[in-house]
DNA sequence: AACCATTCTAAAGAATTTCTAAAGATTTAG
DNA sequence: CTAAATCTTTAGAAATTCTTTAGAATGGTT
């Protein structure tokens, strides 16, 4: 899952980071409103956290065009204060939750995960496809009951392709939602190209089928 | 074993928070409704003891919430007056027992821990699997009759496990379960390895099976 | 206070995953 | 048809996670 977290303060932004790779969710920061503008524009995230005070605009305007855009995203309002006008706003406008400054870390999990469930698995904790089940909480998947054992990578590409069955995924948009723009995302696809191989394998192995096709210069697409 | 008490009066919560803790149970504290909403939405209790007069809302609010979202959860009520309505409408919304003030600490516990047996256990005093047996209350364990020394956060963790069995369960879990929220939770895995290798090489020795699986990067897997 | 068992910490070594690099296969463009 | 680009596959290096060990800290008991 990607996430896009806009925060003026570098202290905390640090440390939600911190906590959210820990988890094995890819991280982006945005210190400003205009930083987050451009990402927003740049990328697609699963769920974006903000503060709706920022040094050069409010969040609420953010909000606004996040869901114009990109209504599929997730978002999850910050606030310094506990104002019920600024939490309706914000709900009005299209946010998903609302949390009030200061937090622990875990609720504000806890939270993300709520939506990411609500949005990307339509309220299912489990994806199923042709015999296929997957978890995406505990990374695990099944054939028809029996277990099958992928790597995290391998799950995280498998849950992506899954959610964007039928639609062709270019590499670089895999990259960007695996790995984030920590990665070098220049030219190199190579590791790319071996999760790819690897899992094309796996799932080959157990149910006989490929359900990932090349497209040749653009990315893959996967069908069932 | 988690409990979460939800009580306004302080010196009363942590009344009860001593001992509980010293019985070994994890206990976690709310002391108004909004609180206890939250935690209630962000975590998983065994059982939730909850005064219904709150400074901001009604514990009978609380009570049909859980049991809308988490069936398995029991629930204690605390009531300052001993009144045969109140009793009867928290009963009916799903509350598995009720206690007036002022009460016995011994009183509650033996009141949450019939509680945890019936929801948790099945109504057993104790839990069996292919030759083992566990008494939760006296945290023993025996295969085939002999019996076996597991130190306490060992059975601890054979019950999280036989109790969520074909599951994965991740170490951030087994943590939450076993240490509570108290824990630093950062990354520090070191002492849940160490109990895993004692439990497994115990449960080993006597039975010659490894039912404990690692899923790597996530978690474990208990199977029998 | 001294003992014992339990729990936690730290670190070395093993296992697994992830990434890199390069060779071989396939597809496309000229 | 050939060259260039892209993709597949392999093998092994690097990084991460897990297992195990040993000893330190903790807590309870006599």
């Amino acid at each position: 899952m990607k996430i896009l977290l806009i925060e003026d303060e570098p202290v905390l932004l640090d440390e939600i980071e911190t906590y959210f790779t820990a988890l094995d969710f890819v991280c982006e920061q945005a210190t400003t409103f205009n930083d987050a503008e451009q990402k927003l524009r740049d990328y697609i995230y699963d769920v974006v956290v903000l503060d709706i005070m920022l040094p050069d605009g409010s969040g609420m305007d953010l909000v606004k065009k996040i869901k114009q855009k990109q209504i599929e995203t997730g978002i999850l309002i910050l606030s310094a204060k506990d104002s019920l006008q600024d939490k309706l706003c914000g709900l009005n406008l299209g946010a998903d939750d609302y949390l009030t400054k200061p937090f622990y870390l875990e609720e504000l999990n806890a939270r993300v995960n709520a939506i990411y469930r609500r949005k990307m698995l339509k309220g299912e904790e489990k994806i199923t496809f042709d015999g296929f089940m997957i978890e995406p909480i505990s990374k695990s998947v099944s054939f028809k009951n029996s277990e099958i054992s992928l790597t995290k990578k391998e799950c995280d590409m498998l849950i992506y392709f899954v959610i964007n069955k039928n639609r062709v995924v270019s590499k670089a948009s895999i990259i960007e939602h695996l790995w984030g723009d920590h990665f070098d995302q220049n030219d190199n696809f190579d590791t790319v190209y071996v999760h790819m191989k690897n899992l094309r394998k796996k799932l080959i192995n157990v149910s006989g089928k490929d359900y990932i096709k090349t497209i040749y210069g653009i990315g893959y697409k996967f069908t069932f």
